[in-house]
DNA sequence: GCTTGTGAAGTCATTCACAGCG
DNA sequence: CGCTGTGAATGACTTCACAAGC
């Protein structure tokens, strides 16, 4: 669903009025049958004979996906990635805000690192409430990442992106995306030795 | 497989000898039937009654990733994501190696970022071939994202990772990861507004 | 004409449940 | 006994194919 929102987007910007489920799904490399079925949840937004008017649809896969609204995040780690993360354009632009970057090294709190003012992991539970953050980043090492999704969940926040190689035990109710880099090159090497 | 060949050095590091398919399992947050019927195509390595021999597992495992050699990885794309790239652990640590960094950016090239050389684009295709680079990772701009994929392809690299919010349409025989931070960002978002 | 929305069929993955083995 | 490996059942998705509609 958040390619077809891309796909739209793109389409939008590019003042395109209508699209077939054939053109969208060649865009994104789908069948067009799994396109339109994936779209009909969404009710019956299709203009048959033509295709789909995009800046309806993309309304509705804007809504579906609850991008009406702005969404703050904390990311937890002021590392490497965790700054890479806090200046990349997903993460800033459009829907999302990075509303805080914690980390728990003296010598970094305080400091402000890519545009954003570093806060102690301690002021955690605090920020969530004050900046209404919804959506927390694990952007660790694997050794702290256990800890810092326990001071998310506990401050209220139910939705995470790991990118530490660990897997997260989480209580019902809440969500983990899991990005895992090395996992990402080792398909990669099982498939590059087999050709 | 990835994250069975985590479980499984993690065990070894710490000593244990056997783990059952239930452990096993239980660790990762999977049924033991799964579990049980992925490392069934590696052949038959479990004891019946005892569980599976760590080490044992732990070598196949690392043969059907094609872990028992090197990997040099060419990462393209020296931003911020970039950098954080070659630094990581995941990239860095392991079966994989940072064989080279590259960039179009006449002020990057040149300088040592993060313990690495900068080179410039044009150099991918010898640089290529002198390491032996047999995976690329995609870490530029989106707009960037198209050229680079075909400068990889035509130096023979047909294993990728894309942190770009592109599809790429690859020839067969090309492989190709998406890792795409915005669209994490967005189903958390769908599932966040549905509680 | 062309395109959607959707039954029906097909494909792939997960899970159950148990025979067979150490 | 306990645990693996695997038929068989279940479920989830994908794709086909076509009737319904602009």
């Amino acid at each position: 669903m958040p390619l077809y929102h891309r796909a739209l987007a793109d389409l939008s910007a590019r003042g395109v009025a209508t699209a077939s489920s054939a053109e969208l799904a060649a865009s994104l490399g789908l069948n067009p049958a799994t396109l339109r079925r994936d779209l009909s949840h969404l009710g019956s937004l299709g203009l048959r004979g033509t295709g789909y008017e995009v800046e309806t649809l993309l309304g509705s896969v804007r809504r579906a996906l609850a991008l009406d609204r702005d969404w703050p995040i904390a990311i937890c780690g002021a590392g490497h990635l965790g700054l890479a993360l806090a200046r990349s354009e997903g993460f800033s632009s459009g829907h999302f805000r990075v509303a805080a970057l914690f980390d728990v090294d003296g010598a970094k709190v305080g400091t402000t690192l890519g545009g954003c003012l570093v806060h102690h992991l301690d002021e955690l539970a605090a920020m969530v409430g004050d900046e209404g953050i919804a959506i927390g980043v694990i952007a660790t090492p694997a050794n702290a990442a256990h800890e810092v999704a326990g001071r998310l969940l506990a401050a209220g926040v139910r939705a995470l992106v790991n990118f530490a190689p660990v897997v997260l035990s989480l209580p019902p109710g809440a969500r983990v995306r899991q990005v895992d880099l090395s996992a990402e090159l080792e398909v990669l090497a099982h498939y590059g030795a087999r050709r």
